[in-house]
DNA sequence: TTGATTGCAAAGAATTTGCACTGGG
DNA sequence: CCCAGTGCAAATTCTTTGCAATCAA
């Protein structure tokens, strides 16, 4: 499956490419490519930290990852499993949820049709301050 | 009111800082720090990027301004004028639209207190192609 | 074989920091 | 006066790139 996976976009099947695809799907929250980099070597793999850049971007233009930049100046990646969804993320720890609204998804739509636009694409962000950084604030 | 707004944040009142906050207060659109630098400049202020920096990071904290990262890997800076507006943004011709939609504000109310946040600032972009664009194709 | 891919080191871009000097209160 | 505030350059952090070696197809 990733094999198939990675040939069906075009990208050679190598060693570096697998075992990135393959910390990905494994985690469930996003990652950066520093963190990546770091899983990569405790697992005894010795790729560069520019392969993993490239590769991230690579594995972005064909689909496979989304990328994002939270509030702390850096980008981080999830799989592209399908699903859209939106973030929420705490200012003072960078916990990040996810959530999905039809409704809002629905009301998108017909504030860009009234404004004429055909939407492409488009990012959600709430950004404050989770539950237990309030408590033991 | 720049003034006394500085002051009652406990912040010196100094030219780089009157000059930032009045740029910011002129500007309808998110700052980077180089484009206030810039601004600056072309006015014939000479204050160094760094203080550039450094007073935004002090308005952030006195919660003068809005910091936010989008999908472009910088900071960008607005105001912080209590009210939330969101973006319609065409790919094509960069045109910016301006909305809010109350039952979406609401929405995303519910959504942060179901997940246990207190919503300090969000982000709603909507990128798609206007309709100048995908007349003149 | 052969062009795509990788590693390493150097380059870039955005932001921060050290330090001596300056200016507001 | 005195210390917060500033400018400049050097340092950091995150990311990209140039180039020779390497590997998948």
């Amino acid at each position: 499956m990733a094999r198939t996976d990675l040939h069906d976009k075009g990208l050679k099947v190598t060693t570096p490419r697998l075992r990135i695809l393959h910390i990905l799907e494994d985690s469930k929250t996003h990652l950066r490519a520093e963190d990546i980099y770091r899983i990569l070597a405790q697992e005894g793999d010795d790729v560069g930290l520019a392969t993993v850049y490239r590769v991230l971007t690579q594995f972005e233009s064909a689909g496979i990852v989304n990328k994002h930049y939270f509030a702390e100046g850096y980008a981080v990646f999830e799989m592209d499993r399908g699903t859209h969804h939106d973030h929420l993320v705490c200012v003072k720890c960078n916990r990040v949820d996810e959530f999905v609204d039809a409704e809002i998804e629905e009301r998108q739509k017909n504030i860009a049709e009234r404004f004429g636009y055909e939407i492409t694409d488009h990012s959600l962000y709430l950004y404050g301050i989770c539950k237990q950084c309030r408590v033991q604030k």
